[in-house]
DNA sequence: TCTGGGGTCCTAGGACCC
DNA sequence: TCTGGGGTCCTAGGACCC
């Protein structure tokens, strides 16, 4: 057997459950939902169940009110952004560690590029190492491509090793339905399904210039090429570089009228702006999105006069462009978004 | 739905310019 | 006016992912 260039997806296991679960010991073996601020009575939704709470049908973007009712022993955590971060450069920074090169793509990801013999043995050594250096299960995904090492990850786990290549690709996808893609959705599905396109043999079939008609130049092909299992096969280690920083809220009561809105946006532009300054790069657009109580969402932005990091620029601006909102509505969220200039 | 928060990328229409 | 054609920017919304 040769050396080859190999596509590794690392993914931790109930990631956010598990950073919980390991630092109160108590927790283990018990159903854990993390999310909002530990309280299921109140507006929020499941971030992570450990698996003992997804037996009982609670998963990640439930409202924790529903979570409650489906599994009224669960033990509610609030969700602690810090504690995830910090988890998450030290595993990275084992992963590091170890032979190969690693792109972050998440708190709880990331692709592995390597050049060997036998990837279900880096696969083994890539887990092993995870969990004597930092506790946490992991499990790994093989591919000749990110594609298909993504997609073999969900065959992976819980704590476990799949490859999907080129040589099982149909074998194991042919039949799923077209959301088993990484980058179908419910949505793009059900609109497949509508040109007759209903599982992933289906769609590889298809013919592009009316995937091209129906979604655009860019996405149509590209559902085409998702469906034949092609993709970038680059691994790089090249720092990533954000597009946009944002803040929203949800509020746990309805609030209306300019004033009372124009208060919370204040909050949610200094933060974002003290985001921008750590970013060390300028803003170049400001956006406001607004949902109001039917959960209706509506988006407004504006390209700043000149690219700016100041704090009374940013408020200024997502003041401005609040204030040619509908506020006498009852809103139920606010946020703010900057965008970096292009680099 | 009782529906969070933080992101990315694409699409399409209108404005504007030559 | 019986109103070309192409390029670029701006903006709102859609879809997806974790």
């Amino acid at each position: 057997m040769s050396a080859r260039d190999w596509v590794l997806h690392f993914d931790l296991d109930q990631f956010i459950a598990a950073v919980e679960v390991a630092r109160r010991p108590e927790l283990r073996g018990r159903p854990v939902v993390v999310g909002g601020d530990g309280d299921p009575g109140k507006r929020g939704v499941v971030a992570t169940a450990s698996y003992e709470a997804r037996e009982f049908g609670v998963h990640s973007g439930m409202p924790l009110r529903l979570a409650a009712r489906k599994c009224p022993e669960a033990v509610f955590v609030a969700t602690d952004r810090a504690a995830y971060e910090e988890a998450s450069e030290e595993v990275m920074e084992v992963l590091r560690g170890l032979p190969v090169v690693v792109e972050v793509v998440g708190w709880d990801e990331a692709f592995l590029g390597a050049r060997t013999e036998d990837p279900e043995a880096l696969a083994a050594l890539v887990r092993e190492t995870v969990r004597t250096r930092t506790g946490l299960e992991s499990s790994v995904g093989i591919g000749d491509n990110k594609l298909r090492a993504k997609t073999a990850t969900g065959f992976a786990k819980p704590a476990g090793v799949f490859r999907l290549t080129v040589d099982n690709w149909a074998e194991v996808m042919a039949e799923r339905p077209t959301d088993a893609l990484w980058g179908i959705g419910s949505r793009t599905s059900k609109k497949l399904a509508d040109l007759g396109f209903r599982t992933v043999a289906e769609l590889a079939r298809a013919d592009r210039d009316e995937l091209a008609e129906r979604f655009g130049p860019k996405m149509g092909p590209y559902f085409w090429l998702l469906a034949n299992g092609a993709g970038d096969a680059k691994v790089s280690d090249t720092p990533y570089v954000p597009r946009s920083r944002s803040r929203e809220i949800t509020f746990q009561e309805d609030l209306s009228g300019a004033e009372v809105l124009a208060e919370q946006m204040r909050l949610l532009a200094r933060q974002v702006a003290l985001d921008v300054v750590a970013e060390g790069r300028p803003a170049a657009r400001i956006g406001v999105k607004i949902r109001y109580a039917p959960f209706v969402t509506t988006t407004r932005s504006m390209t700043l006069p000149a690219p700016t990091s100041e704090a009374a620029d940013l408020e200024r601006a997502a003041l401005e462009v609040l204030s040619g909102l509908e506020l006498e509505r009852p809103v139920r969220l606010l946020g703010v978004r900057a965008e970096f200039v292009e680099s």
